[in-house]
DNA sequence: CTACTTTAGATTGTTGACAATATTGTATAC
DNA sequence: GTATACAATATTGTCAACAATCTAAAGTAG
């Protein structure tokens, strides 16, 4: 629960942003499956690449771990999680709630008026951009709202833990919108959710947003094995 | 979000359970305050109190870090972290959902008969016993309960979530019960949520479970300066 | 007496060497 | 040809020494 900007503020030593430059290079990786999982992460290779000694990359592991990004086997090493649909389910059921919560705070606090940009980025023109498969646009905009609706929220124990569950199912989550008519519903979800927002109504946002989780999960689970 | 008893399953190396024993009794100490917030914990008095190196000293650091049970600054070492009333409520905004969450998974996947005892043990006698403010005894019935709860719920990422959670609220919450009428509300609502329970109404169970904390929380505002 | 500087001590950060363990490759028996 | 036993290699686990940094005490100037 560490790694928020705000966390450490002022201080920069350098030692500290090689150290933060590791782990975080490490999480993308992991995240985008630049490495699959289950692909062993050896420390001396680390090491070397980044320059640093084994003691540093077992550091980033140990974060890693304890984030639930890696699998660490004693005296077997490290590798990427894997995330069999048993556990994909599980972080599904929790997301669920935590984004939902996220959206109710941001309602509570965020300025009504401050989703105006928002609701137009979801507007008429992405579905011109869905029409021609544009899933980049799409996924740009989704991210933005998460953004916002965390930044809102102003509750740092909750950001952490929403962008924990996203970094363990971000590969997940991209893989959805290519499955033909998740967008499209994804889409119509979120302009209902923008709506309550703007309105204040922030139960029915938050309401909205489970449904959209729960949702998401039921697409997942039908086409589970094209997914995972 | 390691260190469920049914990760590990099987081995269990004789430095595994050293290893494993220092970062559990850090923990305990940190939780039960046998250390107080912002007591600086050096490296070397632990490791040779544990009779270990400073780097498995170290190692739990890490850990205990990445948990919000410690505090590091650079070349100043670590701390047992600090609670101010903002991080207490931000927990409480989020022990609301997913507890409420746990019982409503508990509810759908426990068999209903399997909450009769519980709902004895929070039955009359219990009245009785917190008549004359024995207050272990309330504190032990609701600790199984949320035992029995995280049980039933059968999800592994939302089980380590709450005793992450319990771990950093858990002072706050003992203490909790010390003020005047609060066990017997408390009491109160366990025994509405266990009907709900024990009916299968899922749903309700999770509303009342969630209007639970929030009266909690409120409680702890109102005698926040007793509390922290 | 106060404020600043310097110095000594304590504490953490980092590294490389060595030990323990697991994996891979090779040889041998059946 | 297959399977087992053994040796060689690779990888992780542990530690203790050294370097960097911070804290606190002593000293000095104003």
């Amino acid at each position: 629960m560490a790694a928020t900007s705000s966390d450490k503020a002022i201080s920069l030593s350098p030692a500290e942003v090689v150290n933060d430059h590791l782990i975080e290079e490490l999480r993308r990786r992991i995240v985008d499956h630049a490495v699959a999982p289950g692909v062993p992460l050896r420390e001396q290779d680390l090491a070397t690449e980044f320059g640093v000694s084994r003691a540093r990359v077992r550091h980033a592991f140990n974060i890693l771990e304890e984030r639930g990004l890696i699998e660490h086997i004693r005296n077997r090493g490290a590798m990427v999680a894997r995330l069999d649909p048993r556990k994909a389910g599980e972080l599904f059921e929790v997301r669920e709630v935590l984004e939902a919560q996220m959206v109710r705070l941001a309602t509570e606090r965020g300025p009504a008026e401050s989703w105006g940009d928002l609701t137009e980025l979801f507007g008429k023109s992405m579905d011109a951009k869905l029409a021609r498969n544009d899933l980049g646009a799409y996924e740009d905009a989704v991210h933005l709202f998460r953004r916002r609706c965390i930044e809102a929220a102003k509750n740092e124990v909750l950001s952490n833990l929403l962008d924990s569950l996203y970094d363990r199912t971000h590969v997940l989550i991209r893989r959805l919108v290519l499955v033909p008519g998740r967008a499209q519903e994804g889409m119509r979800q979120h302009r209902e959710i923008l709506a309550a927002m703007r309105d204040g109504k922030a139960e029915k946002a938050e309401r909205l947003k489970r449904k959209n989780i729960r949702s998401a999960r039921e697409w997942f689970d039908n086409y589970r094995e094209y997914l995972l």
